[in-house]
DNA sequence: GGCGAGTAGTTGTCTGACAATTGACATTAC
DNA sequence: GTAATGTCAATTGTCAGACAACTACTCGCC
């Protein structure tokens, strides 16, 4: 939790107070001048600056010279769509939709050529396979398989702690350290397999998600592939508009 | 195009010089010290590190103390997924797809109830609406429906502007100025219309993105529907841990 | 009532300094 | 010989104080 905190201390304290200050204040509201707000936090003003140079670059405060500085609050940030990694338990919690995990398929095997590649394994590493639906107002709506390197999770682990979600049992675990998840997106049709398990026909639309979750040392530790009936989730992205190239 | 230019100039002339040092200096390498920096950009050293907190944030860069500046180049810049507001037209020429914009149906009509509400209209305002089926290899992919209030867009500039994106037509034209896209993901089963135009059977899964395109005044000037068949576009997000919430 | 000068307050920028950290090298102890 | 230790220059982190540029507001003048 706290493990970094000696690195940038000072830094890392500023940016977290400034933060704290930054959302106990309304949305439009002014924050304190820069010489005020640099005494409370104590800080000097140059340093102080450099933090919120860091808020006005993520959207989050605009600045205007010769009036003040006032907190916005970027769209994106409330809206929280797919750009935020987030496991779907969470997500269903926030909607206020009751989720449950059905039936838990454990699997310890060799890693096949395929999922050695792409987890970056090698030929005869062993992985823990872990497939089941996800069930919401009493039916299946969901079908998650996750693929996880045997190194990176152990089988105690997954039976002392899994609940459902790979994502969370690695945030409370605190190992591994993770960055971001690259997911793509596509629509396919049931196969007879997943067609049985979630209790819809062959054929049926589903929308499926192959996500490759990253730790900070660059591993997949988790390769997953989801299945989404249509119409129980809302998933969304905010596209914003690429300045970059002028 | 430069008609911010004055308002922030130092800053916004340094921000641009600092990018291109960035920008040309190798991955990996060391940046020059700031004292150098600041001298040879012309700005004090305060000034210099505001700049360069920018582009830490961005994770353009690294510093280390007693080490020094280093440039890194974050992957989900160079992935750009669908975090970043393209035109399927741009999107397949960078993946090196040829696509043409199949038989344009046009029209110019009241709005109905749900699009009057979707666009924020009154209740007889006009909008224009573009139907089209994209190909690409000899064979239908996508299936574009775009509704436009007709404030937004005239009939003449579409006759004479629209080569099968309206995003792009905006952007030529300049007006109106946009901001971002939310854009809805889902799943779903070909009706007759669709599989008709796009020569499929009813009831094949399609990928679905309903989107609304914002305008810096929050208007939304465009809504659309867009209908994709699977295999021929990929699409994915880079979905990022949020840190916020300790 | 309208208008312009003045003024207090705010962010933008600069200067110069010192502290903390790092990496490289030389030195010493064994 | 080798490992631990000390020294030093370079670099980023932080600080204090000052002035410039800009904005919104007030107050007197017409």
């Amino acid at each position: 939790m706290a493990e970094l905190s000696n690195h940038h201390s000072l830094s890392q304290r500023l940016h977290e107070s400034l933060h704290k200050v930054i959302r106990t204040t309304e949305t439009g509201a002014r924050l304190p001048s820069e010489p005020n707000l640099a005494r409370r936090l104590g800080v000097s003003r140059a340093t102080l600056r450099e933090a919120m140079r860091t808020f006005e670059t993520q959207g989050l405060i605009q600045r205007r010279q010769g009036v003040g500085t006032f907190v916005v609050r970027p769209a994106h940030v409330i809206e929280s769509g797919l750009e935020v990694l987030e496991s779907v338990e969470s997500l269903a919690k926030r909607i206020g939709l009751q989720v449950a995990m059905g039936e838990l398929k454990f699997e310890h095997r060799p890693a096949t050529k395929d999922e050695a590649d792409i987890l970056q394994l090698s030929a005869n590493a062993s992985v823990i396979c872990l497939s089941r639906v996800i069930r919401a107002e009493d039916r299946p709506v969901a079908y998650f398989v996750d693929t996880v390197p045997a190194n990176v999770l152990s089988e105690e682990a997954v039976r002392a702690g899994f609940r459902g979600s790979v994502l969370e049992l690695f945030l409370e675990l605190g190992e591994p350290r993770l960055v971001n998840s690259r997911c793509e997106i596509s629509a396919v049709a049931a196969d007879r397999d997943i067609a049985r398990a979630l209790n819809i026909q062959r054929g049926d639309a589903l929308l499926r998600f192959i996500s490759h979750l990253y730790a900070v040392d660059g591993r997949v530790v988790d390769y997953s592939l989801s299945y989404f009936l249509p119409g129980y989730f809302s998933f969304h992205v905010v596209r914003e508009l690429d300045l970059s190239n002028k």
